[in-house]
DNA sequence: GTGTCTGTGCAACTTATTTGCATCAGCAGG
DNA sequence: CCTGCTGATGCAAATAAGTTGCACAGACAC
């Protein structure tokens, strides 16, 4: 996602002490090209270096809390976090392939919402507005179509062929 | 949500056998006045007719897949349901309070996007676009506010207050 | 050095949902 | 009316994702 941002700095910037395991995670986010969930987070961290699951837990939990990190609700059951918008980001609508469950980041003006009638009547706090379409990525189009005339793929391996 | 619906004819409509049950979950999810948890569900089909949670999850599944009930995702980890927008019923953004765990509907004009931009350079297959609002609803506001000075409300009856 | 605090690991737990399999109800054919 | 089939339902167990409790390790203040 991001290649400027400074994520020593932005740990310390949030008050957190910058260990090791938090910086490995929050370049992880950071440089992702689109939202991952918990699990893929933890491979990807563990690749480089052994780390506990519920660490990973834990530190995007603290990331989210300081708000460095955007906890999203996917199609599916898991929730997949982001680089939380701030200066150099722009907060952005997100798209969830319900075929291969990959999410990823569409440009912040794909969408424009008007939120004006909401707030004039709306009496509650509005903390933060997610737009999310759902679909069939580009991918999973082109094997769905490739699958009706050549060889079944059988569908088990969902995740398989996107990214 | 719909007093309009008659909830036999769709579910006749959609080529589904017209069990009590399902009937029963429709109905129950129809007429509640904002998206429900598959819990809630549950307990409210419940008190009048003894019914199996699993039994639920199908129906619920069955239903979704009819495009009778639209299956959406809160802020956490489970999903609601609510009446999957049709004739009668405009799509529209909810609301997920993240102190109660409620959701509710807001007003389809409350928000208006637009999805020109998106429609022009996405090249994957797009299936609906769901908007969700989250922060405090009014009721949690008013009981934060009141905590401060009266008596603790100690937090755990977290879904207590609301509606 | 000793005490304390924060971060991390490990095991066990919880919650929401799903699967596998047995059973039951309704109905077509005989 | 009985038989066999099909789809719907119930029950128990499994699963996925996330959370909690507790122990330990390192850093840091004193």
């Amino acid at each position: 996602m991001c290649q400027q941002c400074d994520y020593l700095d932005l740990l310390r910037q949030a008050g957190l002490q910058a260990t090791a395991h938090r910086k490995h995670i929050l370049e992880v986010v950071g440089n992702h090209s689109a939202p991952m969930s918990a699990q893929e987070i933890f491979n990807t961290v563990q690749r480089s270096k052994p780390i506990n699951r519920v660490t990973v837990y834990r530190v995007l939990d603290l990331l989210v809390q300081h708000g460095l990190v955007e906890r999203l609700s996917g199609g599916g059951r898991a929730f997949f976090y982001g680089l939380a918008p701030n200066s150099l980001h722009d907060p952005h609508p997100h798209f969830y392939c319900k075929s291969c469950g990959q999410m990823d980041c569409l440009r912040p003006e794909s969408i424009t919402i008007n939120l004006g009638a909401l707030r004039r009547i709306f009496t509650g706090q509005i903390e933060k507005v997610a737009v999310r379409v759902d679909g069939v990525c580009k991918k999973c189009l082109r094997v769905a179509s490739a699958v009706e005339s050549g060889p079944p793929d059988s569908g088990l391996s969902r995740r398989s062929h996107c990214r």
